[in-house]
DNA sequence: GACTTTATTGAGTTAGCCTCATTACGATAC
DNA sequence: GTATCGTAATGAGGCTAACTCAATAAAGTC
């Protein structure tokens, strides 16, 4: 479908390296201006004639850059998905424990839609809803985003934090989803989030849930039950063998 | 802004009942076609002249009878709206107990999805997304549908199943929230669903979290607890006084 | 400085929402 | 039955915005 003057857009290996440098250079500052216009207006409401007009280019000429206005986004959105993803897994690295983890997840992505709400509207309004968002390799990249609530869980239950069983794409869906909604109308402009109270109530939903308080003691009951078991002697057949 | 031949929609008391009928007539015709192909193609897909081609009426006409075509989307939206809320409140009334009133909202919800996908997607994807969307009385509307949650928890808190001090919204976005990113695969066809154990698993998800196994037992592990307690005399100073 | 390759232009084309002046229809009055 | 009048329906066209393409300009190479 392209025509032979304008080069397809992968390719451009080595043999033309000088016209390359010219050409990724535009490239580069369509891509800025677009990311400029698309976090501030969102998708639908942002003209490429616009984006041609920063970049101080006829609108024609985007379209020898980038195929669609689509593709355009998603490109965007890949540049702001890398480093995040690599933030998050850097910070990752470093914690213990799935509570520990769980938080910060839960703490980073809040923090998204606080400090780049105009990010968190292009992905959730207007790239997921679409109906290439599978074949475009944004869903690939959301899902090592959101990688790591699989990998805390994983290793929860390798050490014994949780029972196995747990059903990953569940807890997934709850986190982010539910996250999601949560914060629907910071998106808005309606109000000011506590990103911390806001990541400590949501951890703590997702670990106890709703539980009623009286099923649960502080960190230490279990060591407590084992101990009276033990001094009764009863055998507590009904749960894990676990001494203390 | 609107003409003078053409009557406001609202308006029409009783003084032209004639004409009156005609029209109502016509309104649903193109409603009932708008209700097909917008739950067929979803919103942006479908194009006002082939609801027109439907109802077999020119595609000017259409916009004699809906302001707009998001009004006409917003029509179709309320129409399917109305009977769930009502079959949700009917049930709710029966049900007794914070498990069975969530499992019952899940359970139900989860239907619309594997029932209703194109109900769904039109919700998820084109109107909710939309700007208007606070403003055109939808939001009201699931409002209405998602009320249950918050009278369940509100109930739960009275009858002492729940510590009071909830956070509703937080609940709420929880549980919508969840099952929307749960459920967005099945929106496109990639997977069947058990709609029953799907309600069970996310319902216990929420009453009791990713919370480590080893610190609930069943029903009785209070009562056990407590009965170990009073055998060996331990003073249980750190769990709320509570005897079986 | 001629020649080739690549970048850029700007005048279309297309699609779809929506408008409006005009025409057809149908009910009521006579 | 015919005239009248209000409403419904028409269809041509406006408008916007994404996208195309043949023509032109610029850059690079010899």
């Amino acid at each position: 479908m392209k025509t032979s003057t304008r080069p397809a857009r992968a390719k451009i290996p080595d043999d033309v390296p000088q016209m390359s440098q010219r050409r990724q250079k535009r490239a580069g500052e369509i891509l800025a201006a677009a990311r400029e216009v698309f976090l501030e207006k969102g998708f639908e409401r942002t003209a490429v004639s616009e984006i041609a007009a920063r970049v101080g280019v006829v609108e024609g000429s985007v379209f020898s850059y980038y195929a669609t206005k689509r593709d355009l986004l998603h490109e965007v959105l890949r540049e702001l998905y890398e480093p995040l993803i690599e933030d998050v897994g850097g910070v990752y690295a470093r914690l213990r424990g799935l509570r520990a983890r769980l938080r910060f997840i839960i703490w980073r992505h809040v923090r998204v839609y606080v400090e780049t709400p105009g990010l968190a509207r292009l992905v959730l309004h207007e790239v997921r809803t679409g109906p290439e968002y599978a074949s475009s390799g944004l869903h690939a990249l959301h899902v090592r985003y959101t990688q790591y609530v699989r990998l805390a869980l994983e290793d929860a239950v390798k050490d014994g934090e949780l029972p196995a069983g747990v059903d990953v794409e569940m807890v997934r869906s709850m986190l982010y989803g539910g996250l999601e909604h949560l914060m629907w109308p910071v998106l808005h402009g309606k109000h000011r989030v506590d990103v911390d109270a806001v990541a400590d109530r949501y951890t703590e939903l997702m670990l106890q849930g709703l539980q009623p308080a009286r099923a649960r003691g502080r960190g230490d009951h279990e060591a407590r039950l084992a101990r009276l078991e033990a001094l009764v002697g009863a055998t507590a057949s009904w749960r894990r063998a676990r001494p203390a």
